[in-house]
DNA sequence: GCCCAGGTGGGTA
DNA sequence: TACCCACATGGG
């Protein structure tokens, strides 16, 4: 085990205080982002193993490549952990090229149906048996697997009370001002978990609504204020002069 | 041709 | 702890 991935302790964090009413505004976030993107359906998988085998795929890369990734494994019937773990990284990597990075998520793929057998006999069901916070400081100790993986895995495969931060969160939070732009992912989640209700079903839909302003409104460079459901509360042009 | 896309691990100071 | 860099393909 290195402590340095193990699970911070949730406790109260100096972020918590600097926001005022930070959880009633949050409530109104999600609010507004729901009503102007609807549900998201998330995650776009058949099964827990897909949930997961895409969380690894899609690391650094759009999902519009996982997508070809997983309909290849699929075709080859490698979307199970018993196939994954019988193939050779050599026999997954045509089949996830898409994705990039191949070589390094065909070990990846390799170390989590490795990890599952050795630890749980290949059972997802025995696996998300555990604990949270045990199965957390567990699969953070998998190669390959980070804090946002580990998160999506728990939140949309094991139906988890956690929320899943990613580099859009920084981004959009940090332009509403709530957090600094180098925050970080511990920060994030603490800061959104202690002002949230713990709940799989919200964190499930925030992320995902998140990631759709992200994706389609708050642009990297030029975001696209002028249909912003959260113009009238941000920053950058919910205080005239200021965007 | 260039930039970006739902991160992570390993090395270095 | 805090930076760097490698990892690689596909779409706009």
């Amino acid at each position: 085990m290195r402590p340095e991935k193990r699970t911070a302790a949730r406790g109260n964090h100096p972020t918590q205080s600097l926001i005022t009413g930070a959880a009633a505004r949050l409530q109104e976030i999600f609010e507004r982002l729901y009503r102007h993107f609807g549900p998201r359906h998330w995650w776009p998988a058949e099964t827990p193993f897909e949930v997961i085998v895409g969380a690894i795929l899609t690391q650094n890369v759009a999902w519009k490549n996982v997508e070809k990734a997983i309909a290849n494994l699929n075709r080859a019937g490698l979307l199970t952990p018993e196939a994954v773990m019988q193939a050779t990284p050599e026999e997954l990597e045509p089949h996830i090229r898409p994705t990039g990075y191949y070589r390094v998520k065909a070990r990846k793929l390799k170390a989590f149906s490795d990890y599952l057998q050795e630890r749980y006999g290949g059972s997802l069901e025995v696996m998300f048996a555990q604990p949270l916070e045990l199965l957390r400081t567990e699969i953070l100790d998998v190669f390959g697997i980070g804090p946002e993986t580990a998160d999506a895995i728990l939140c949309y495969a094991g139906n988890y009370p956690i929320m899943v931060m990613d580099a859009y969160t920084r981004r959009v939070f940090s332009r509403l001002g709530f957090l600094t732009a180098k925050v970080s992912y511990q920060e994030m989640q603490d800061f959104f978990m202690t002002n949230l209700p713990r709940d799989n079903r919200l964190y499930n839909e925030y992320h995902a609504l998140i990631d759709a302003l992200a994706n389609r409104i708050c642009l990297k460079k030029e975001p696209a204020c002028d249909r912003c459901p959260l113009g009238a509360i941000c920053p950058r042009i919910g205080v005239a002069g200021t965007g």
